[in-house]
Formats: C-alpha cells, structure tokens, sequence
DNA sequence: ACCAAGATAGTAATTAGTTACTATCTAAAT
DNA sequence: ATTTAGATAGTAACTAATTACTATCTTGGT
C-alpha cells in the first residue's frame, strides 16, 4: 500500500502525475480535509518543499487531483454505455461503471464531498461542481429517451427520476463509508439498481436479468 | 443569523446547550472540518478560552454535538411515524420527517458526514455510526411489516430497499448541498419518495396521494 | 565525442500564521 | 465570602509556503 522507495528525479509531468495518484490512495484511507502536503511528500518519498517545484500551491494539488477523477471517471461511465441502445440498460451499465469506479478509488467520492462542503468557491470546488451538472444532464438525457422508447413509464417525474439515480449511488457511497467496506458496494449496486429500475420502468414485465459487471 | 450579544454570565449547562446549538449554526454555512474553537466562541459571543471552562477539548464538544442531532433527529422520526398503522405510510412520514429535520438544520448532514470520514474511531463518530445502526434497524423493521401486511411486494430485496431507503435520503441531501440550496429538498423529497414507492410497493393499485409534511 | 553552462528537480532549514489548549487574573452571583 | 464563569495572555505543535543551496540531467559549440 506504501510508495514504492521511488528512483528520485522524475521529469515534471511525470511528477505531477505521481503527485495526484498519490493524493487520490491517501484519500482512500486518511480524511482528505486532514492529507497535509508533508503527507503527500512523504507518501511518495519526496520533501514537503519540493511539491511546491511543481504546484503554486496546495490548491493547484486539488484542482489537478479533481480534474484526474473527473477524467476518469466519465471515460468510464461513457464507455460503459456506449453501444448500447437500450437506454434502461444504459443507466444499469452507467450505474454499475460509477460503483465499479468508486470501489476501485474509494478516495475520489471522499475528496468529492470534501471538496463541496467548502463553503467557499476554490477551483476544486468549480470543477466538482461542473462534473456534476455534465452528469446529471446525461442521465437527464437518458431518462428523456427512455421515455419516448416506452422503457420507462410515461408519467415518470424526470427531475426527480434523475436526483434518485445520482442520489441512490451517493447513498451506496456513504453506506460503504461508514461501514468501512468499499466492497460491499459492488455486490449491494445491482440489488439497489434492481429497486430503482422497478420504480421508473413502465411496468413489471420484463424481470431484470442483472447484467455482468464488466 | 448572527448571534445575539449574549448577556454574559450564563450557568454551565445552559451554556453548554448554547455552544452546542452554535456549533449547529455555524455548521450551517462553514465546512464543519474548519470550524474551529475560536469561531465557535465568536459565534456566541465569548472568548476562547472560556469553551474550556465547559468542555475538556473540542472533541467533547463534537461529542455533545452529535449527541443533539441524534437525539433530535431520531425523536422527530418517532413522533412522524407513531399512530400510523400502514408500515408504506410510516417509511413516508419517516422520509418526509427526516428530509424536513435536515432542512431545518442543513449543518447536521454536514457535520455527520464530515465526522464519518475521519478515519480514526472518535467517540463522536461512535456517535453517528451507532445512530445511522438505530435508523437502519427501524427501517428494516418497517419493510418487514411492510411484506407480511401485503403491501410491499412479496420478493423485494429487504437489505436493498433498507440501503436505499436511507441512500436516497443521503443522495437528496447531497444534491441540496451541492446547489447550495436547502430548500430545494422540501419539493423534492415528495417526488422522489413517489419513485421508491414503486419500486417497493407490491403493485401500481393506490396512486399514492403525497401526504402533507407537517 | 566532449565538456562547459544552463536548466531542472531535489534537499534541508526556516518563516509566518493557525490551532487546540492552559495558566493566571477578574468580576459577578449565590 | 466563596464559588463560578469569563477575560487576558500566553504556549507548543502543526501547516503551507519560501529560501539558499546541491545534485543531476540536457544541450550547443568546438
């Protein structure tokens, strides 16, 4: 789990890289409002000085640390719906990709939260924010289709629709939090999509088939 | 919002009520991992040192902090669900209830959160842990009635529905304090709760009538 | 090919500002 | 008069950021 006894001397970006992945496996075990730069030195055998050779501040560390999850996370949950047609079994790909994804990097939902709670706009917080509304819209976007295909029942509030998905993984998130367990998450995900999708489909026809996690 | 200035001189107890409902407060606006001793006096007009006279360190405060929450909370969830004998009714005015408290108080959510990710096993944290057990098992309970009454269908997944149940509240929660705007989730909560009914409800026969909040 | 010269990345020590907490004195209330 | 609650003025520990200096790559002129 530690930093490997890194060969020192790493090009810039190589550097920066290492610096955030460093930040998103501390996250995963320590209260991000808590992870000091002298953490992160430490962590990846640096001294606490030396970061400051390649961020203005400790700021810029989040902002880059948020810009990595963001990242990744929408590739992930973008190649997980991607051709597929059916727009119910798009959510259920999207649903179980997020889970996936926050059990893989129990940090980055920490750091999410963490980082909103500021009462103050940082740029961390900006960006956070605006990965959120780009999520929000796709499901949005989703659930509209589902609609005029006839998948999901046709009185359906939208709005409301959308909040539950993205709440329902949030509350996943926060139930493995304080169990400890970010594990639990993967096998309690299609239980609970099961329940939702029971809620927005159009009627009771179909059983669902649970898909394969991929 | 701002406090009133306090006629000095108030005995211990009352005292530690007025910290205790300041820390709340001030929960409301500020990232509850910044709220330091010294805000909290400020908040309430007082010095410092003086919080010393009646707590032996900031982690009792959290303590008796949590301890009000909880308290408060779980009292408003008993009182919403007593006299109702349909357990689909009761997880109603428990949600209704729960979404409302939390909307009066926005800096409680923040606050347990915020306590939940430290990764050290405060007292505080015990606190909020062994709450979020109580409410889990009261929920539990419910949906079993629920099932044997007939009105939650007869193969729903009971450990899910209870995850959801309390996730979508989270979720919702999330969502308010994202937008920043609390209000939001007293419209919300209804629509929402509409869907999970669906989702659990043995079949589409009672439109459900969106009981009044109290 | 070589090697001076600059750029790059790191160390170690230090600084200014916070923070939780404490010791000592003062005023009020019973 | 004594106890209680608060004011004042600290301290030690910690944190982000800076500085002076060093080791190590990289590169262009010969």
């Amino acid at each position: 789990m530690n930093a490997s006894p890194q060969p020192k001397k790493l090009p810039a970006d190589e550097r920066r890289n290492v610096t955030v992945e460093a930040v998103v496996e501390l996250a995963a075990t320590t209260n991000p409002a808590e992870i000091t730069t002298a953490a992160i030195a430490k962590h990846m055998n640096l001294t606490q000085g030396a970061l400051f050779r390649h961020f203005p501040n400790k700021e810029a560390i989040w902002q880059a640390v948020m810009k990595w999850v963001g990242e990744r996370l929408m590739a992930r949950i973008e190649k997980a719906a991607e051709g597929i047609s059916s727009p119910l079994e798009s959510l259920q790909a999207m649903f179980l990709a997020h889970v996936c994804f926050v059990a893989d990097h129990p940090g980055a939902p920490r750091m999410l939260y963490g980082e909103l709670q500021g009462a103050k706009a940082t740029p961390a917080k900006r960006l956070a924010s605006q990965m959120m509304k780009q999520y929000a819209a796709r499901v949005n976007y989703l659930i509209e289709a589902g609609k005029t295909q006839g998948e999901l029942h046709p009185e359906l509030d939208n709005e409301a629709a959308a909040t539950l998905f993205i709440g329902t993984i949030q509350g996943l998130v926060m139930q493995s939090l304080i169990a400890g367990d970010m594990e639990r998450m993967r096998t309690d995900a299609p239980r609970v999509f099961a329940i939702y999708q029971r809620g927005i489909a159009s009627s009771h026809v179909a059983k669902n088939d649970t898909k394969g996690v991929s």
